[in-house]
DNA sequence: ATCTGCATAATTGTATACAATTATGCAATA
DNA sequence: TATTGCATAATTGTATACAATTATGCAGAT
């Protein structure tokens, strides 16, 4: 049974086309191509130095995530993030992060619990100290602690998938004094609500997080970084 | 631009890779394959008269899908769905149609409102005659126009993720005089509220609506289909 | 000048060959 | 009997060859 726990993020982690898919998600959100660029299966080999079979597979993956869209005998092309969309991402998030923050106040392990604590007090010790950074990382580490505490697999799937559109942004919209400690002080009101087993005001205060987040964006035009 | 809008369904009609893919999702939707069985390529591919390659590029997708899980040089293993994935599917989807309801009423055209009434009007008569596939049909086709109203296609591409977990069990509560006549009279009811702009009223309303038919399923015992 | 038709090139779709890794079975040993 | 080691088979990972489809460019017609 246990061999079935295998992370993803492992499996991908040596084989050619884990590294392909990983290269391509990672410039379609950076921005490196444009909107609607097609994406030539042997350029993208021979810039990576392999043939076309794994790049082909890793379009597949990407088609499913919505990066891309595959026209059958015609080509890959670049499917765009609008500021829309963004927009909508936050606005699903909201709800799905309030139904996981309630889920986890129900499910958190101990462990889990201990770790969410230290995360949020060494998040204060950098967000005072302008480490933004390390900052950014224990943002990402206490939404994953949330998603493993509430226990779905499927929830937890949902979000993650999420997760990646919003990663650039958020590490841009933590790199700022005043949004980095608002948002640590969230967290903390957010753990101690599950600590207290208070499921309703964890949904609460996680769906107002989210809100608050992309908020914020908006606010600082930082969602711009989609449009390129 | 009107290039792109070609749709997924159009995309994979003609591939090889299309037809497999989605021979084993059905495959394992349905219940053929144990939870996890291994698949293997060469098998896969003499069963649908193919070579390995579109069998792998399928396999991608499904494990993208979460429906199986590929561990390198290994093999491709079948995630099987519990009751409790189930369980936590239709939680999400409630909240998921509810927004999706939300936004409908606020972007809804005046087609799809006139096809969101023919539908409601027509899956009545369906209803009264016990035409139990008809009635399916139309129940899958009134949550599609909603998708496509909420004017969304992030959100419209996940509640279509979703809904291809529950369209076998939905076929089967639905065969059911009594969930079959609720069920319209609740889409009747969302339909309302959108017509008549109460974007709250119909977010509520179609929280319910996921809710009851969970409910339904668990007190007819039919989320079996799921377990074999 | 613009358009049509066709030859050619470019690109994707699939099959196959080979390499790398993992699973299996059996003999040798304790 | 149980266990180790190794040869062999089975399976996956990748590269390449070829087929099918689509894009491109140019000659000729209007």
């Amino acid at each position: 049974m246990a061999k079935f726990d295998v992370k993803q993020e492992v499996t991908d982690k040596f084989s050619l086309r884990g590294r392909v898919f990983k290269k391509l998600r990672d410039d379609i959100l950076s921005g490196k191509y444009e909107e609607h660029e097609e994406l030539k299966e042997v350029a993208i080999g021979e810039e990576l130095g392999v043939s076309r079979t794994p790049v082909r597979e890793a379009f597949r993956q990407l088609e499913l995530e919505g990066l891309i869209q595959i026209i059958p005998n015609k080509g890959a092309y670049v499917t765009g993030i609008t500021e829309k969309d963004v927009r909508d991402i936050y606005m699903i998030r909201s709800l799905l992060e309030g139904l996981c923050a309630r889920w986890a106040t129900e499910h958190i392990t101990k462990e889990q619990m201990e770790e969410m604590e230290e995360n949020v007090y060494l998040a204060k010790f950098h967000a005072d100290k302008g480490h933004w950074e390390q900052l950014a990382e224990l943002d990402n580490r206490f939404h994953d602690i949330m998603y493993e505490a509430c226990n779905s697999k499927m929830l937890e799937h949902q979000l993650k998938d999420f997760h990646q559109y919003v990663l650039r942004v958020r590490k841009k919209t933590l790199n700022n004094a005043k949004r980095g400690s608002k948002s640590n002080e969230e967290h903390e009101k957010i753990m101690e609500a599950i600590r207290d087993g208070n499921a309703e005001l964890a949904e609460k205060l996680a769906n107002e997080h989210i809100s608050n987040a992309y908020a914020n964006m908006v606010q600082n035009g930082l969602y711009e970084a989609y449009q390129k």
